[in-house]
DNA sequence: GTTTAAATTAAACAATTGTTTAATTTTGCT
DNA sequence: AGCAAAATTAAACAATTGTTTAATTTAAAC
């Protein structure tokens, strides 16, 4: 499988900051190089070319992108405590990939790179249907409304959080979060509370 | 202010739309002045640079992307249909601008250039604005409950739109649409209507 | 029709790009 | 120590980049 050894692993560490920081094509090798203090023929030597090194960064990260939600799917908390778990669960992972997300973000809607969606899309896939079963389980329990699209509640969930993570100069100025630290902790908890209050009112609130 | 002449326009909206699928450094002048029919020396003719056509495309757009809303102001609606009304023209505003938002977003996020974000960060404030009128309005009629995040309502808002508008080949495929016009019916009836739904329900429904 | 400015062109420019080569150094193994 | 494979290096490569030049064509004004 993903068997790289330190060396690369620090080559896809830069790229991975770099590619977030500036996009792909907004990235030379040189410069990879130069911080990561390796000669700029080795990410030919290792990767074979840059965007296998792409390809290989994805490839290196695909494992953190996966909800593991199994152990939440079991436990014994009403509908309206596992969609709680599952939002916050979800955003805690985004902000602690938020560099790959980037990544995949740009490169996914930019028409020059096909990077192989199909892995993604099993993942989204199944993080769907988890969603799904919840949101089921709470109908069933007559907590949650009938009528919700629920294929339109990830947008919402994720959607928040991208905005607010693209927009990070605005809401840096209106929130006055000055450090990263200020950052992630205002995403963990006021953000994350406030999708919760969101997802949770669109799904219990009749008109 | 933006007096461009009519060659002009034409190298604007080739490089909007190449900027917004290949993103600015994905995109050469070669290349817009080959799908323009122009010379490549005239880019730089007509603009000085490449970094200063981007410059002049977004100050040819910015126009497009203040909310006009004082109408919907004056009227005799309720907030609970100002609120809607205010997504609505929100999103309909976003989605006939797409290409320079798509632009906007990467190149803000992106600490390769430095756009001059006083101007946006403007716009933004008044559209936030303009909402917490309407949302305090709501709360002083006692329809709109208090402990709301009024500014997390706009990532919300626009978030649940980007993140579907990033990930068109999945909900290409959730919902069938196969043309640029299904998914811009999509857009305009069934995600406003969710948006307009979950940001109702997080104005009224109290835990 | 002549003149002047604007528009357009092909060509050249220097710099940067990703990639490859060929030589050298380091490493691991016996 | 000796050897083979792996790792690392500096240099060169061809292609592409944004930009400029200098010449030519077009348009407008008188």
């Amino acid at each position: 499988m993903s068997d790289f050894n330190q060396k690369q692993i620090e080559i896809l560490q830069v790229a991975e900051q770099l590619f977030a920081e500036k996009g792909f094509d907004g990235t030379s090798i040189r410069e990879i190089s130069k911080i990561a203090k390796i000669n700029i023929a080795m990410v030919s030597y290792y990767f074979g070319s840059k965007e296998k090194l792409l390809e290989s960064l994805i490839l290196f990260r695909t494992s953190d992108l996966k909800l593991k939600l199994e152990n939440l799917y079991d436990e014994k908390v009403s509908p309206l405590q596992k969609i709680e778990k599952f939002i916050a669960f979800y955003i805690e992972k985004v902000n602690s990939n938020k560099n790959m997300y980037q990544i995949l973000n740009f490169e996914n809607s930019t028409k020059k790179r096909v990077l192989d969606s199909a892995v993604f899309t099993a993942i989204k896939k199944g993080n769907l249907q988890t969603l799904k079963n919840i949101i089921k389980e709470g109908q069933d329990a007559l907590v949650f409304k009938k009528n919700v699209n629920v294929e339109l509640i990830t947008p919402t969930i994720l959607g928040t959080y991208f905005y607010f993570n693209m927009n990070k100069p605005f809401f840096g100025e209106i929130f006055n979060l000055e450090s990263e630290n200020d950052f992630n902790d205002y995403v963990k908890f006021h953000l994350t509370k406030h999708i919760q209050q969101t997802v949770k009112a669109l799904l219990i609130y009749e008109n």
